[in-house]
DNA sequence: TCTGGGGTCCTAGGACCC
DNA sequence: TCTGGGGTCCTAGGACCC
C-alpha cells in the first residue's frame, strides 16, 4: 500500500477552488472579484485576492474590502463534483495519488520517467489535462520531498508551475519566511520571531536542541529536519479518513435543550449517513463545544463496539450533551458540533462476523431503505421528527431499535 | 474583524494490565 | 505494606491546515 519511492513528487493545489468553479460555471464571473459563501469568505478569486480578502475573512469586512465583488452562495455538491473529475485526472498520471483535501493532493511520479517522462513534462500535461477535462486552474509543485513540493506550489500560485530541482533546495528554501514550514502558525511563529528568527535559514542555523527547548520535542525536531530539506514521509495512496464531523454555530443567544436536542438530532443523522455511504463504522463520539468567550471544549465517549447505527451514535451523543449541561449554560454555548472517530472499515467488522451474518451489500442496502423510509416521514412529519420516524418505522416492521426514553 | 466548517496530528495524565 | 517498569487505551486540550 505505501509507496517508497525517491521521488519526484508533485503537489496539485487548485486555485481559489470553489471561486473557480463559480467562474467556469458563469462566464459573466470571469475577470471579476467573486467571493464563495456569505457570513464568512470560503473561497476568494484571485480578483477579490488582489483587493485584500482572504478564506475565513468576515463577509461584512470583505464586502467592505472588494464592494463591487459577485457574492455567491457555496454550491457544495457541484465542487464535490469537480474534485472527483480532477482526481481522476490525477489518477489517470499516476496510480500513487494521496488526497490532501477536496483541492489538493501529491502524486509520487517516481518510476514513470521512462513511460512519461521528466516530472516537469508530467506536471506540464497534467495542467492542461486539469484545465481540459475539468475547465480549472491548477498549480503544480514539483521536489524531492513532499515538503519542498507543497512550497513549491505555494509559491508558483496562481495557474503556476514550480520545479525545485535536488541541486537547488535549499537555495529555495532558506530565504522564504518561517511561515512557509508546515506546522508554522500563529503561535509557534510568534515563538520564533520573539527569539529574532524569521527566516527558514535561520531555524536551520539552530541546533535542534534549541528547536526543541523552544517548541517541544515534537514540533522541534520537525522543524529542524523540514528546514534542512529533510522530509522521509512517503506518498500514501491508500490514506483513509480518521473521522468525520459536522458542526453548528448558534449565535449568541442561549438555547433551549430541545433546540439543542434538535441540533444534535439532525447532525447525527447526517454523519450516521455519510459513514454508512462510505461504508465506515465509528467507535467514538465526540462532542464539540465553542463558547461565548471562543474557548472551546470536547467531550468524548468510546463505544464497546464500532457502529454506523444512527440511534446507537445519538444516544451517546446525547448523554455527552447532558453531561455537558452546566458548560454549556455557564460559558453560553456558540458553536455545536460531532465528530465521529476511532473510524474503521465495513470489511472488518464483517471478517469478525459469523458466517450466517447478512453481508455487506445486505446490511447497507438496509441501512439505505431506512434511510428513504426516514426521509420520507420526515417529509411528512417535519424536519425534527427523526425520533417520531424511527418509531413509525419501528411500527411498519422496519429493524430499527429504539432509544430508551 | 468578533469569527464557518471540515479535517490532521501531538501531548499528557489516568486507568488498567502484566 | 510498599514497591518497578512498560505498554495500551481513553479522554481532553491544543496547534495547525484548507
Amino acid at each position: 500500500m505505501f509507496v517508497t519511492s525517491e521521488g519526484p513528487i508533485l503537489h496539485a493545489d487548485l486555485d481559489a477552488f470553489y471561486a473557480s468553479v463559480e467562474q467556469r460555471d458563469d462566464p459573466r464571473l470571469r475577470g471579476r472579484p467573486v467571493i464563495v459563501g456569505g457570513g464568512v469568505v470560503l473561497a476568494a478569486s484571485y480578483e477579490a485576492k488582489a483587493l485584500g480578502v482572504r478564506t475565513a475573512m468576515g463577509g461584512a469586512q470583505a464586502r467592505r474590502l472588494c464592494p463591487h465583488a459577485v457574492v455567491v452562495p457555496p454550491r457544495m455538491s457541484v465542487y464535490s463534483a469537480a474534485s472527483k473529475a480532477v482526481f481522476e485526472v490525477f489518477r489517470q498520471t499516476t496510480p500513487a495519488v494521496e488526497g490532501v483535501s477536496i483541492d489538493e493532493a501529491f502524486l509520487d511520479v517516481g518510476g514513470l520517467r521512462r513511460i512519461a517522462g521528466r516530472p516537469s513534462e508530467i506536471a506540464v500535461r497534467l495542467r492542461a489535462e486539469v484545465l481540459a477535462q475539468v475547465g480549472l486552474p491548477i498549480t503544480v509543485g514539483v521536489a524531492r520531498t513532499k515538503f519542498l513540493a507543497k512550497v513549491a506550489s505555494g509559491v508558483a500560485k496562481p495557474d503556476g508551475l514550480l520545479v525545485v530541482p535536488p541541486e537547488r533546495e535549499l537555495e529555495f528554501l532558506h530565504p522564504l519566511p518561517v511561515e512557509r514550514l508546515w506546522g508554522v502558525g500563529k503561535v509557534t511563529s510568534a515563538k520564533l520571531r520573539e527569539r529574532g528568527v524569521r527566516t527558514v535559514r535561520q531555524v536551520a542555523e539552530l541546533p535542534e536542541a534549541a528547536l526543541i527547548s523552544m517548541l517541544g520535542p515534537g514540533s522541534g525536531r520537525h522543524l529542524h529536519a523540514l528546514a534542512h530539506g529533510r522530509d522521509p514521509r512517503a506518498v500514501q495512496p491508500g490514506k483513509r479518513r480518521r473521522s468525520i464531523g459536522s458542526q453548528r454555530a448558534l449565535g449568541r443567544r442561549s438555547r433551549s435543550p430541545a433546540e439543542l436536542d434538535e441540533i444534535v438530532v439532525s447532525i447525527v443523522d447526517r454523519l450516521a449517513r455519510r459513514l454508512r455511504g462510505a461504508s465506515r463504522v465509528c467507535r467514538t463520539v465526540v462532542l464539540r463545544m465553542r463558547f461565548a468567550d471562543f474557548t472551546r471544549a470536547t467531550r468524548s465517549h468510546t463505544l464497546a463496539d464500532s457502529t454506523d447505527h444512527t440511534e446507537t451514535l445519538l444516544c451517546a451523543a446525547r448523554g455527552l450533551l447532558s453531561a455537558a449541561q452546566p458548560l454549556v449554560y455557564d460559558r453560553g454555548l456558540t458553536l455545536l458540533g460531532l465528530s465521529f472517530s476511532n473510524l474503521d472499515s465495513h470489511g472488518a467488522v464483517q471478517l469478525a462476523l459469523p458466517l450466517d451474518q447478512p453481508s455487506s451489500p445486505a446490511m447497507s442496502a438496509e441501512a439505505t431503505a431506512l434511510d428513504s423510509a426516514v426521509d420520507a416521514l420526515r417529509n411528512r412529519f417535519g424536519a425534527s421528527a427523526l425520533t417520531r420516524a424511527a418509531l413509525l418505522s419501528h411500527e411498519a416492521g422496519m429493524e430499527m431499535p429504539m432509544l430508551p426514553d
